[in-house]
DNA sequence: GCCAACGTTGGC
DNA sequence: GCCAACGTTGGC
């Protein structure tokens, strides 16, 4: 099992959008970057850990915590002409991008972007890295288990299950 | 709104 | 396959 952080602009799509949805589960579509759609196509299983992130916007951080719950299948919205998402080098027979379905587990309280980088110990985080645009980016188990222990107060069970 | 840091595009 | 121009991301 991995862990990732998943960035989403809250005024297109907040976590209280995300708990929202049916089942709190959202397809993570519109992603048009490979090294994206390739943690999502090549990496990403159901059960992998996520966090979930509020990017450009006022407070920038983790906001909740969600999880694969389907591995990676066509993006619909390449098709579509009318989406702002459509690909005209794309066909259902060659599907250029796909995506995974996340399901929201927890709000949790904002850990801001100052707060990750206030602590040493995620100085490496990917997400922190300078010059990152990814939307999807690893954590490391270490990163993981400090955000939700010591940061979060919730014993991340499953990060050392399995 | 600024702008640094990337990624993509397309002419050659 | 190079690389300049352009577009996008996202914190600040």
């Amino acid at each position: 099992m991995r862990y990732w952080l998943m960035k989403s602009e809250p005024a297109g799509f907040s976590i209280d959008d995300f708990l929202a949805m049916p089942n709190q589960t959202t397809p993570w579509d519109g992603v048009r970057n490979y090294q994206a759609r390739n943690f999502m196509r090549d990496q990403m299983k159901v059960g992998d850990q996520v966090f979930f992130y509020h990017s450009n916007c006022k407070e920038p951080g983790i906001v909740g915590l969600a999880e694969v719950s389907r591995a990676a299948y066509p993006d619909q919205t390449q098709f579509n002409p009318k989406s702002h998402y459509y690909d005209p080098k794309a066909t259902p027979e060659k599907p250029r991008w796909v995506h995974v379905d996340v399901r929201c587990l927890q709000k949790t309280r904002l850990v801001s972007i100052s707060e990750l980088r206030s602590h040493p110990e995620l100085a490496r985080m990917r997400t922190l890295q300078q010059g990152n645009r990814l939307s999807i980016t690893p954590v490391d188990p270490a990163e993981w288990r400090f955000i939700c222990e010591r940061l979060l107060g919730i014993k991340a069970a499953r990060a050392t299950a399995r």
